[in-house]
DNA sequence: AAACAAATAATACGATCGTTCGTAAAGTTT
DNA sequence: AAACTTTACGAACGATCGTATTATTTGTTT
């Protein structure tokens, strides 16, 4: 019988770990093409060839961090959501936690996708077709939840679940740029906040439950 | 007397243009990093020395393609919306304008501003600081055509001019970076459009113009 | 035509890039 | 302990990066 665990492969694995974890960090700031093996391999001591073997190409180390920032990102983001009742609880809860993800600086440079989708979305190559895979994945899961929501009455019935999400996306990744941008943690994320929260009370029947209220609103008449 | 152009400097800034624009063109795909003065010089069949030379160091040129890019930004979504009567007419103009010049990919990477600014929102220096004014002009003349709005009586009292800059600005900057990524020129852009006029929509008090539909609402009771 | 100025070119430098290759070290299997 | 596998290292490759220096071409001034 075989040991429970290779410690040559442990401990690769371990290594391999680190590096992802410390190069989606720098491609949040620095972006994907940003990252060098020469700078990455200098940063956490370890050979050049070391990190490269670990990968095979560069490429390869881009598509792994690519995956690696998507880990973290559904640990941060989508797993309490999707511990949420579906509806506009779910909702709320992705939006919320999309902010505080972005504004606690899970990644230095904030939201990892935001910078190295811009990075890519214009280039050809696996990356970007990663990262439209990626993009898909939140697009989806947020325009789903909102069908769920207004299947369960707590939109309108004439709301329209892509624009919804359209529109939510629009205002997180926006929080995030200008958060950077001009070095305010605190202003850009209430700013959207106020828009989230206006946007689905003004599609959220009378009656219906307010999660970021804590409450139903009020009934009619 | 002097010769009215100094036919050196005349072709010396038809070379100086000639760079730049191929420069932002690139940044708007690449990046300003993924900017190479060799790159630069074969593709326009000029010496690489003769590259430099005109701009002192990279990060002189990247400053110049922020300037340049910041001129066609302003001849293609600034200039028509200033000739425009100032309140909600002019803010739809900007937002229309602004849509045509993602939309018609005036640079080939889209928005320019979106692509670079994404790429130094969280490194310090001195390209970081221009697109960080830049951006401030942008959101300023925005929040300022919504505070004209308001004061006009286009938009309801209690009408956050900031936050509707906000989102505007989130509408806009999604539309281009979804078009992007998948590669759709139509239904992104549709969308932001829908939202843009949705928002403006309901800011405005009976009776006011709504320019998007060409016509004042009705008049109410 | 001579003196000068500005734009462009030619060449080279050191640094760093991604990558390859051969080898040593660590751990497992027989 | 020998055979083998996996991880990691060190040195070197050619290419390209931004930059500096020196020269040449082009146009102006006197």
């Amino acid at each position: 019988m075989t040991t429970r665990t290779d410690g040559r492969l442990q401990r690769g694995d371990q290594t391999r770990r680190a590096v992802l974890d410390r190069a989606v960090d720098i491609a949040s700031v620095e972006g994907l093409e940003g990252l060098s093996l020469g700078r990455l391999s200098k940063e956490l001591r370890i050979s050049k060839s070391g990190v490269f073997a670990h990968f095979g190409s560069k490429e390869e180390l881009q598509l792994a961090a690519v995956e690696a920032g998507r880990a973290v990102f559904v640990r941060h983001v989508v797993r309490e959501a999707l511990r949420t009742r579906p509806g506009v609880e779910r909702l709320w809860r992705l939006c919320e936690d999309w902010l505080a993800y972005s504004r606690d600086r899970v990644f230095s440079g904030g939201c990892f996708f935001y910078t190295v989708t811009a990075e890519f979305e214009s280039r050809p190559g696996r990356v970007r077709d990663a990262l439209v895979e990626t993009h898909r994945e939140w697009r989806d899961l947020l325009t789903r939840t909102a069908e769920d929501a207004r299947q369960l009455g707590e939109l309108v019935p004439g709301a329209d679940p892509a624009l919804l999400a359209f529109e939510l996306r629009a205002f997180l990744d926006t929080a995030n740029a200008v958060s950077l941008l001009e070095d305010d943690r605190d202003a850009p994320y209430a700013m959207a906040r106020t828009a989230v929260t206006a946007r689905l009370d003004a599609l959220a029947p009378p009656g219906s439950p307010r999660p970021w209220t804590g409450r139903p609103s009020a009934a009619a008449g």
